[in-house]
DNA sequence: CTCTGGCACTCTCACACCCCGAGTGCCAAG
DNA sequence: CTTGGCACTCGGGGTGTGAGAGTGCCAGAG
């Protein structure tokens, strides 16, 4: 799978071709492509170079007399080497970065703006995942009692994050029983990750066997049950499915179909996203090279989004193979580092 | 707008058309009809009728030489007088009630799982919206005190329902003191609507004014504050859009690239749904009938679903005019019920 | 060795054409 | 009122053809 190496006319006949195709939608023959590069060679010379890209498996034509289109292989080539950025608009940026300015209110509508401006700016499909929150640190604990033997567990992140778990317990208790038990975790795992906080519990487990503190116990077995719940929020924000739909790139209706499945399930792709882990700026996946079959013919862009330094998600864009990446990568590039901005607000935490 | 009548023989040539066009896709022919009908009646005769369901505008065919589709009119004097429901089958309610049971968990379960029951086993795209909260009664009302000015607010409902609202205050209270203004606000407010307590704050203002009582009237505030600020939701789930894709009666990709956008929206369609009120069971939009573009050639097949008594939601499913309202018919009535009977559990409160 | 013009070849696309089958409308007779 | 007959219409599918675009290859020039 390593590129080959091309001379420097051959790389300028590829980028040119690509450039072209990706404009245009058709195929690029040798004439067109020798008006439109500077070194004026004749079209037979390019029918030349051509002949050997599409040895190489850098292009290929859809038939004998057509002009020539990038493989996947030639798109791979084209971004990693050829590709010349274009630099945004500074309005595109000031309109992403005022519309999450809006939003900042609230984490899921900073999340939902970014996936929208995504597919808006790029008029394809959008795609953010929400901020993993494993790092989160846990401000304090509240339990309030509802009918019977049900309690509600709130939990407060630091950065204003709230989670309610219902949980059902062997017993009723009373409203200040419960209070004392939150003032009580709270106070022992404040400041805590929430994904440490279950170690913590289980070491207090055992000191507290010994001191045969029932209280402590009931608290921390609420806790437990509480932290287990994980909440069914949707963990992928997607928009503007419907851009994708007329595009003349994915006319294929079994394909479109499977894809539009794909949004669905929301699954494949989550995962297909957290794997480009790697990636510390933008990264691509061209038609099938992500593995993942409704992807044919389609392109994923993604970026790393931080909070406090940390990666917890990803965004992205999903459009055809055929696309400006030009433009594309550096706004998904740029929404990635605004979002992060949103998140962080330098003056104080999130609230 | 009102329907012609027919004498016998017209409604059952018309019912034979119509189940034959839903069934095959293709337009019907008078000998085709001919034998398909026990009246045996020579295809001449059979065309006789048919030329006068046509001056009816119940039939049209789409060229000279094609056989008759029914128009909207067609299927909407089919529907309300010649469809004879099929019984479902007892397998699929036990699959409904099965899946439902089994997210009763939680409300947003429910509600997904029923749109997805409704997706799944029509083919089609299910539609639940989110049940109206405003006859919700509270069952109590906390304050926890955050970073500098800030409170969460947790409104507990009578159904175990919570909401929660980060409301920023003029100056910073303790946990104590707000624990004070929960109790108290809960003391007075348990048991009513949602949708009444303002109210009921405004008048308790007029009294505190007068006692000068100056923690109720933070209290107050408070929950007033609360109360405004409406929580974003998502109010309406919709599941397996994708069936709709590839359908054959749904070529046209303009249209199927509005239809889509029109699920994004979400907006119309709900608001679609909000107009069915009036009927007590299931009602059906035919085609353009809603008065909605992107639903042309689509039908929309809703019903109310009750908790309590009350209606507080609508649930349906939006796929092709034509499709066998004599299965789905039936099938969003009995979800409708069992969402409802899965909302209500008649042993104890939700939670 | 590289570049170029020329030439024969291939393939798609659009258009025209035609025929077949299905279905109709109408008429006249039962 | 029903029916058989008949002429008519229209769309779909198959075929044919010509134009256009582009290629591959070859031979000659630099």
């Amino acid at each position: 799978m390593s590129l080959p190496t091309l001379n420097e006319r051959a790389q300028h006949l590829l980028k040119a071709l690509v450039e072209r195709y990706i404009s245009e939608g058709v195929p690029v023959g040798s004439r067109t492509l020798s008006q439109a590069t500077p070194f004026s060679l004749s079209p037979a010379t390019i029918r030349n170079v051509m002949a050997d890209l599409e040895e190489l498996g850098l292009i290929h034509s859809p038939h004998t007399s057509a002009g020539r289109v990038p493989t996947i292989q030639g798109y791979r080539l084209f971004i990693n080497q050829l590709l010349t950025m274009r630099n945004l608009e500074s309005s595109q940026v000031d309109v992403i970065s005022g519309e999450l300015r809006q939003a900042s209110g609230s984490r899921q509508q900073l999340i939902e703006t970014a996936s929208q401006m995504l597919s808006h700016l790029t008029r394809f499909t959008g795609l953010v995942t929400l901020p993993r929150r494993e790092h989160a640190r846990l401000r304090q604990i509240e339990f309030i009692p509802l009918s019977g033997s049900r309690v509600l567990a709130i939990l407060v992140m630091d950065d204003g994050e709230v989670q309610n778990r219902v949980l059902t317990v062997a017993r009723a208790y009373s409203h200040s029983e419960l209070r004392q038990f939150g003032a009580l975790l709270s106070e022992r795992l404040a400041g805590q990750e929430a994904s440490r906080v279950r170690e913590t519990l289980l070491a207090e487990m055992d000191t507290v066997r010994s001191d045969l503190n029932a209280l402590m116990r009931e608290a921390i077995m609420l806790t437990e049950q509480a932290l287990v719940e994980a909440p069914a929020v949707p963990d992928l924000v997607i928009s503007g499915q419907s851009n994708l739909v007329g595009l003349q790139d994915i006319s294929n209706i079994a394909r479109m179909k499977r894809l539009f499945e794909a949004f669905e399930t929301k699954r494949d792709i989550l995962h297909l996203l957290d794997q480009s882990q790697r990636a510390d700026g933008v990264q691509i996946f061209i038609g099938g090279e992500s593995g993942y079959d409704p992807l044919e013919e389609c392109s994923l862009v993604t970026a790393p989004y931080r909070e406090q330094g940390r990666v917890v998600g990803y965004l992205g864009i999903i459009g055809p193979t055929r696309m400006h990446y030009d433009q594309v990568i550096p706004l998904v590039d740029i929404t990635a580092r605004l979002l992060g901005a949103a998140l962080n607000p330098a003056d104080e935490p999130q609230y």
